[in-house]
DNA sequence: GTTAGCACTCACTTGGGTTGAGTGCTAATC
DNA sequence: GATTAGCACTCAACCCAAGTGAGTGCTAAC
């Protein structure tokens, strides 16, 4: 379904206006609003042919029209314009990566509460659980007296590591020559290897250090299972109470509820293919709990796993510059993550 | 000032009352309550005499007492038993933090989890930066072409690692030899005295290799500085929409706005030697936005250092149950610490 | 096809009246 | 002297009715 010129321009206003008043949109205000050359009149009956289509509605009879869901979708789908990040956005974007990057937790952070402070929305972040599957190195060091920690290297660069115990007479030596037998024969295997591998192999070479063997074995299993979930990290939540939509307590609580429950949130996401930016608006949401609010959302790569990041919001969401700005982010993560990982 | 026992009954029969409906208590409802064997004019006259003192106060004329912050304060200090976690909780507690034991920031997570359910506020958790000041074991291990991973233990038994550059001509050989060179350099020493030492020795020992020493040396500087800001992890925040007081939008804005924002909570509360549970009523407490909030906080240790967690709620808050579960919470935490640690 | 005019709708605001929980005071009672 | 019953008084909260105004739909004129 294509609309005229001029609807499109009715409905923009109409739009453009709500999601700054969140208020309904009379006719004589947007006309006066947004210099359309026609009368009040005219957008009345250009109005009651939008809401024929359902794009628009009526909170009620005297009252003036507000977009609805598939007004929002056609609008994102068919009219609108993406605003990026504008130049000086990106670089301080790229400044906060650059000044965090020893950490990886704290770019996540930065990123986020970026995301937030420009959009005005919540973000969040989800972190795609980095596969381990080969070794690149295997590593016990001593700790303290009867402990020692076992360092693994994985070939997508993560480090783990564990603390097992270990018999009070081992020596620092000691870890050495079990630290040699296993770079020797696992480095660069992959951990389905080292399951299927006769460990004999290895008992039978460091004799008597078997306790000592199981308990890195299990720790690696550990690693391995454990290697992570996803991990999510919100922020601005904030930035909801500034929404009237939101001021109803009731509300409010149902969508901290999401924002608090990792799971749901990752429940709520649409996949996504990673390239493309992905509007869901309302009802089109998966969880009923969250039909109120839309959802911005892009893919990222980090060690070849895709994760997530974007904003959530009332679906009185300024989705041109929520797109933009995600697109924007998702663009200088890959960028940054390409380069110095 | 001390209260006679009728005084004393009445005062704590208006807390609970109050704490529970977040209503003013009236002299009626309260002896039937609590099975007080005195009329509603004695308690009347009891209560204006408790006005007298400061620890009740009246919203106004025609409705009943609440608590004054000084009624709560008194309460607290001379009449509060504890309601320590039940068996059960404390099992419960253990078993989480044994389940999580492997990582780190899962048990914290957990524990502020586990701290908010249980005693409906939210709660808090502050791991204090952990001092790098004595290596332990240092370690290079090649990534990929042209990457490396400094990696450190230091003596508090914490892993730390950075990435660094590389010249692609480097080997995983010649990466083991500096290995050599540094722990023997190094291993035990303070931070301080790698700064003072003339790092020449080290150049002229690895000929050839300035530029990955001096990399290496940048990445163990940044990790002494960089060895972490206190991490703050807030659990809960939803418990504040349940609170009748925090109903209105520009409380919770005010209040959101502490717990969003990190630094401002770590100034918000107060030192705290690490044994004792203390209170903030209100008032009490430095900021100002947080002025119709109470704190309850509790030290505990780790790795030499002190860390704080404790719970944070209108001042119409539980405080023994809330005080009886950070002590048990501060216990159990310093408890699985020093086994596990 | 567009516009001016007009009657109509209906959420929201305002203000007065009522209600009821709770108080303070006084006088009687223990 | 402490306690209690009785009573007049206070005041937030609730309810309701009238008034207000932004906005609409329809019709007739341009």
């Amino acid at each position: 379904m294509t609309l005229d010129e001029r609807k499109k321009r009715i409905l923009e206003s109409i739009i453009k206006d709500y999601v700054e008043t969140a208020e309904p949109v009379g006719s004589r205000a947007v006309v006066k609003k947004h210099n359309l050359r026609i009368s009040a009149a005219t957008v009345r009956n250009e109005m009651a042919d939008l809401e024929d289509m359902g794009y628009l509605e009526q909170p009620h009879t005297s009252a003036g029209r507000i977009p609805s869901e598939s007004g929002f979708r056609y609008y994102v789908d068919c009219m609108m314009e993406r605003e990026n990040l504008v130049d000086d956005e990106v670089e301080l974007l790229q400044k906060i990566l650059k000044d965090n990057l020893q950490d990886w937790d704290n770019v996540i952070q930065s990123i986020g509460s970026f995301l937030s402070q420009v959009t005005r929305y919540t973000s969040f972040i989800i972190v795609p659980t980095i596969k381990f599957d080969e070794f690149k190195y295997i590593q016990l060091v001593p700790v303290e007296k009867g402990k020692a920690m076992v360092i693994v290297v994985t070939d997508t660069g993560v480090l783990m590591h564990r603390r097992i115990d270990v018999p009070e007479s081992v020596e620092s030596k000691d870890l050495q020559s079990i630290n040699e037998v296993f770079n020797r024969l696992f480095a660069g295997k992959k951990l389905s290897d080292l399951r299927k591998t006769d460990l004999q192999t290895v008992r039978d070479e460091l004799k008597l250090r078997k306790k000592i063997i199981d308990h890195i074995l299990e720790a690696i299993d550990n690693l391995a299972d454990n290697s992570g979930e996803e991990k999510v990290v919100i922020s601005g939540i904030l930035n909801m109470l500034n929404e009237p939509e939101f001021k109803d307590l009731e509300k409010l609580k149902k969508i901290l509820a999401i924002l608090e429950a990792d799971t749901v949130l990752k429940n709520l996401l649409p996949e996504t293919s990673g390239e493309k930016v992905d509007i869901t608006i309302g009802r089109e949401n998966r969880l009923d709990e969250a039909k109120e609010m839309s959802i911005v959302l892009a893919g990222y790569k980090v060690f070849g796993e895709v994760g997530r990041v974007g904003v959530i919001g009332p679906v009185r969401m300024e989705y041109w510059k929520a797109a933009g700005t995600v697109e924007s982010v998702r663009t200088i993560i890959d960028e940054v993550l390409q380069k110095y990982y």
